[in-house]
DNA sequence: TATTGTTATACTCTATAACTATA
DNA sequence: TATAGTTATAGAGTATAACAATA
């Protein structure tokens, strides 16, 4: 499996220079490398993709010691709260397409952490379910995600949090 | 150039109903294809993803007579507002890497909306500049993209969009 | 020795068309 | 005729290694 880079935000930045604004030490550029971009911070969705790519990184980060990508977990934690979800409503619930979600199911299932079982009342879909297995590590990653949402939102309060994920909710739901 | 679909989410949604939980009608399947996503619905990553996605739709189909992706309108719009900017500095300034900015550049100048000149300083750059025409599409792009933003946030408030933004700018910057 | 811009390339993500089996 | 799941495949997005020219 080929790793996403850790991250190149986290190498610029630091907990002491949290903006990476601070001026550049001796050594570095002669020249400014931060352009003026104050227009397109003016741009939710500008904002938005920032702001979830530096998550997304903290998340891949937290996930690999589980072999989970963000999809991955997404569909896990869906059958963990929906047992017996069929591979349609997984799709309409994340807004994925169906073929790009059989090769999922299918190493999921290799590897042991769901199970396909057939559909009580339709012949063409399939159930899903997690296995034993798939349900401690469902739960061991649940947590750990709760843990790494809340590191990479440190700098909010939890009304800010709450209040963010509202606002984020109103734009798509 | 192929079209990013136009949008699934909003097919499925409607003014009247934008949360899409309103019971299905008789003709539609028996079975009710949205999950239970309240854990996933708790993550800040999980909500500023599906948010991005939303606006990115409008942002796409707003953005396609004038031919730009989002990436080539933040060149251009960073370029309109930096002068002489190099390659280098639009990478570090939107994160994303030198190679996959090479083909971008090299279209926009072919399409004669920015100009390569010899950097006054550092023989090794170039100071990119927008063209006459470069500017006059750049505005007018700015203007519809501000537009998009808008109707794309309309269920916000002017405070809470702005409130939204800075929340967001906590988050990465 | 380090940096700018570049080429080539590979891997992942996302999308469409078309098939099968069931309904 | 429509839907669930699948196959094959194409295109976009993102990543690394390595090179030439310049600092």
């Amino acid at each position: 499996m080929t790793m996403k880079r850790t991250s190149r935000s986290s190498i610029k930045t630091t907990a002491a220079d949290p903006n990476g604004t601070t001026p550049a030490p001796a050594k570095a550029s002669s020249r400014n490398d931060r352009l003026n971009s104050r227009f397109l911070q003016t741009l939710v969705g500008y904002n938005a993709r920032r702001a979830w790519s530096q998550i997304s990184t903290v998340f891949a980060e937290r996930m690999a010691p589980y072999g989970l990508k963000q999809v991955d977990f997404s569909v896990l934690s869906l059958l963990a709260h929906n047992p017996g979800a069929t591979s349609r409503q997984l799709c309409a619930t994340l807004d994925i397409l169906p073929p790009n979600l059989v090769n999922l199911i299918s190493t999921l299932d290799s590897r042991g952490l769901i199970e396909r079982r057939p559909h009580p009342h339709d012949g063409r879909a399939v159930g899903l379910h997690l296995t034993p297995e798939g349900e401690r590590l469902t739960a061991d990653a649940e947590r750990a995600v709760t843990q790494a949402e809340l590191d990479a939102s440190a700098k909010l309060s939890t009304r800010e949090r709450e209040s963010l994920i509202h606002l984020l909710q109103k734009l798509y739901l």
